[in-house]
Order: C-alpha cells, then structure tokens, then sequence
DNA sequence: TCGGGTTGCTTGACCGGTCAAGTATCGAAG
DNA sequence: CTTCGATACTTGACCGGTCAAGCAACCCGA
C-alpha cells in the first residue's frame, strides 16, 4: 500500500466501472423478484437452494455460510427466522457438538418451487440469454479467477 | 415466467456461481478496506470520487446517484451524513428549483486522498494483476452488456 | 394563470447485516 | 486427565439501506 499504485488506465477504468455497476445492481434485481414472488431475500433462497442440493438436504452452518458466500452470523440470524417460517430446521451435529446442521422441510421446498421458476427466469434475462456459449465460458473463467483472489 | 424456462445447465451453472460470488464477496472486500485506511464506506468512497471528476466538482443528486449505482435515497442518507463530516456540500439549483448540487469539499478531497492509493492497490490485487490486457476488455465487453440488462 | 401531473429530493420507520462479545465443544500438549 | 487455544455458533447492539410518504418546484394544457 505504500507501493506507488498507478491509477488504472482508461481500459481497465472502463471495465473497472462495468463491473462494480453489475456488482452493485444485480442484488438489487434479483431481491426484487424473488421479494414480489416468495417473499424471500436473494440470500434467504441461496439458503434454501443450498440445502436443497446438499446431501439428506442437510448441512453444517459454516459451509452453508460458505457456499451462500456470507457470513456465519448473517447465516445465523436468517436461520433464524427460516426456521420461524418453519421452511429449515437445526440440530446438533451427533459427531461434532459444536456445529449444526440445517435441513430443509417440506415447506421449505414448497416455497422454494414457488420462487424458482421466477429466478431463473430472471437469471436468464440478465445474464444468458445475453451470451452464446463461448461467451459464458469465457465469463466463468474469468469470474472464477476473480472470486479465487477475493476469497483470499 | 409463466414460461418454462429451462434451469441452468452445467456450464452455466459453473458461471453463473463464480459471477454471484464476485457479486456478492466484493463489496465486503473494498469496504473492509476504505473502512480501516479513511473511515468511509465503499459507497462513500464512490460517491466522493463521482464528485471529484465532475465539472467543477459539483453535481446534480440524481446524476450523482447514478454514477454511484445507488438509489436517490440512498445517497441522500449519505449525504447528509457526509455534509455533517465536511466532506461535501449541497446547495439549490440556480436553474432548476427542484435539483440539489452536490460538491467536493476541500476536506472531502483530502478524505479521498488519503483513502485512495489503498483503494487502487486493492483493486488491482483482486482484478486487474490477474488479468492481461485482452482479458481486461473481454471482462469489460462482458460486463458492460450485462449491465446494460440490469439498468433495463 | 392556474390546475394536475411529473420530477427531484428528503425524511422516518422498519428491517436486515456487521461487528464484537459470549458460550460451548473439541483437540492436543503436558 | 486437565488445561489452553482453536473452532462453531449465537446473540444483541448499532448502523446503514429500503420503502413509502411527503413536500416543493417545474411543466404543460386549457
């Protein structure tokens, strides 16, 4: 940081703010359907989607967390209220007592099967309907290096 | 959406994972940052330097939300709070009764200085060390078609 | 010139996320 | 087998953003 960083050139600018603009809407977008059709956040249905592709629809809260990309916390707090709502429940993991393992219930994939249809829809509009199947491959590997750096 | 839309297959699914993780990881990341080095939000951070390269350092709250990818009551918020620190400005609009001008402070420059080598190293960390110079305006070209489906 | 609709902005209440602190369990060293 | 540190999660307080309502200035047609 006390290294002179010279400020982006006008290419990198212009993708720099291409980017952090897809960055700073998408959420709002997706929010927005997902609100108006199951009332769910976009983070309350990663978590339902999450279970609903784990294994027995079951687990552990830090990877949930991880996979939904939030924190620990943000997971608890919405766990939380999911399980008010009766859509997850929790447990303590038998092997390890200090976690818990979220699954997913019935109700939980009924409202799921509500939004779904509605999300994708969207996520089609947005991105793929935009791009040929290079082109999304060519986003991928791009994005994938940059969530790498990031993670780190 | 009544429509049934097929769900991602895999190489979309692939994408549309590592995208939504740089979507939803980066704002944490650049905030964490601005936060330690200059006590400012990322969003504070844009919205300062939005003002910086206006015309006169001054512009309309609308157009400045804009350029900031917020929405006019957010920046309005923030406004006010940035305007109780000394970092900006507001007055009326001398042609348009209705607008209010937003301008850069001399102390609001100086918040921005300090904030900013730390911002540049830190985006050229996660983004643009990782990618050449094709790459650089291929993510550009990407991004800058999907957020023109966002804003629509 | 005056009324109705539109635009631009602000405000307050609610809600959700972060951060730091607290609790409980586990593992490993002695 | 005990203790110390690390790991896993929860909780509460604070803060910031969204949403809807409100207000004021503008524009346009009659």
């Amino acid at each position: 940081m006390s290294d002179a960083a010279p400020w982006l050139d006008d290419a990198e600018m212009e993708t720099w703010l291409a980017l952090i603009g897809v960055v700073m809407r998408l959420p709002g977008a997706l929010d927005g359907q997902l609100r108006r059709d199951a009332e769910l956040s976009y983070f309350e249905y990663v978590v339902l989607a999450g279970l609903e592709h784990a294994p027995d629809q079951t687990m552990r809260m830090s990877d949930l967390a991880f996979v939904c990309n939030g924190s620990l916390s943000r997971l608890s707090h919405v766990a939380r209220r999911l399980e008010g709502e009766g859509l997850i429940t929790r447990f303590a993991c038998p092997t390890d007592g200090r976690s818990t393992l979220a699954t997913l219930t019935d109700g939980g994939r009924e409202r799921l099967a509500t939004a779904a249809p509605g999300h994708v829809t969207l996520v089609r509009q947005l991105i793929f309907d935009e791009l040929d199947e290079v082109e999304v491959r060519e986003l991928g590997a791009l994005a994938k290096r940059l969530l790498g750096r990031i993670q780190a």
